[in-house]
DNA sequence: AACCCGGGGTT
DNA sequence: AACCCAGGGTT
């Protein structure tokens, strides 16, 4: 038996049912396949639920104002995708009638598409013949092939692709893109996989050589770096606080936050209050500052571990203009901002 | 080619 | 504390 048809007749009896799998609308597919990139489907699939309840076409979501967008985004993370998912409405709204590219080298122009998203857009929804590469795909192949070049490098790229495209169903890629990928997913999985119940434990050169738990090979990741975040938590005596939209570029960009100072060093009470002194908005002013978390809250990103503290300064009257408090929701804010307002019970 | 970008999980 | 999961974009 050909490899595909050990894969999709594994595919036909394992399938799972999702509401992304009961259409080939390039709408749906696309917004699926964007909010699943380094996300468990778990995690997901409410996401989905909510963006095709609140824009059910892509005419509804390029109507929207991106703060919207980035308010039912909130939680999932890597917001680029968030900001790409409402250009690219645009665009497709605005230039192409609102209609989707049909084919992988279109799609891939599209931004937050890239070389994973256009194969699967361009086999699920128009059965071409592109072959989907995302983790599950280099897992299965690896291990499969007994292929130790390192996935997450250029010629790892390049080597694993001409071998999905290789093994790839010319008559049905759509399907064989999916089945591998929920192979890889369920059956060939990252820990422990119960390689007795395998399909194809005859001839996977891995578990033949025991190297099923090494493979796929993987260059490690720099060490997270530490940051010290401090917020500044106003609550005027009108019930009303002080958040900032996140401009610059880097993490968490056009989100809001608490204004922020962030330190070298984990301050003190005593440091902390005399540093407020040189800060612009604050200075001069008559305020009761407290430290909220005496433990700092350690956030942990793949690049970065934020140490922070949350500092609530009680005043008669803002600086600055601000927001209600009871208005606080009404922002898409990252999930260490999220936890706290749960938290302090604003 | 190296690095950045969130959040979730297990050992 | 150290490990796992992982596409796309920028530099």
């Amino acid at each position: 038996m050909t490899t595909t048809k050990v894969l999709t007749s594994w595919y036909s009896i394992n399938k799972r049912d999702f509401p992304w799998r009961n259409t080939i609308n390039p709408y749906k597919i696309w917004l699926s396949e964007i909010i699943l990139q380094q996300t468990q489907i778990k995690q997901g699939l409410p996401y989905y639920e909510a963006f095709t309840a609140k824009y059910p076409t892509v005419f509804d979501l390029a109507n929207a104002d991106e703060s919207d967008v980035l308010k039912l985004w909130q939680g999932l993370g890597y917001y680029s995708r968030a900001r790409n998912l409402h250009a690219t409405a645009k665009h497709v709204v605005d230039t192409l009638n609102g209609q989707f590219p049909n084919n992988y080298k279109e799609l891939l122009a599209l931004n937050g598409i890239g070389d994973y998203t256009a194969s699967a857009i361009a086999s699920i929804c128009f059965n071409e013949k592109t072959a989907v590469l995302d983790g599950n795909v280099y897992r299965f192949l690896s291990r499969y092939y007994g292929i130790d070049t390192p996935i997450n490098t250029t010629i790892g790229f390049k080597v694993f692709k001409a071998l999905a495209q290789d093994i790839l169903s010319k008559k049905n890629p759509a399907e064989h893109n999916q089945a591998i990928m929920d192979f890889g997913s369920r059956q060939c999985t990252p820990t422990n996989p119960d390689c007795t119940v395998c399909p194809f434990n005859k001839s996977c050169v891995a578990f033949k050589d025991h190297l099923v738990d090494q493979l796929p090979v993987k260059i490690k990741a720099k060490k997270p770096i530490k940051k010290y975040f401090n917020f500044l938590v106003f609550v005027s005596d009108s019930r009303e606080t002080i958040i900032e939209k996140r401009e610059e570029k880097g993490i968490w960009k056009n989100l809001y936050q608490f204004p922020l100072i962030e330190t070298e060093k984990d301050p003190n009470l005593k440091e902390f209050h005399s540093q407020l002194k040189d800060y612009t908005i604050i200075k001069d002013l008559n305020y009761e500052l407290s430290l909220y978390n005496d433990v700092d809250i350690v956030h942990k990103l793949s690049h970065q571990h934020l140490h922070t503290k949350f500092w609530i300064i009680n005043l008669r009257k803002l600086p600055i203009s601000g927001i209600p408090i009871k208005k606080i929701r009404d922002f898409a804010v990252p999930v260490l901002i999220e936890n706290f307002i749960e938290d302090f019970n604003f």
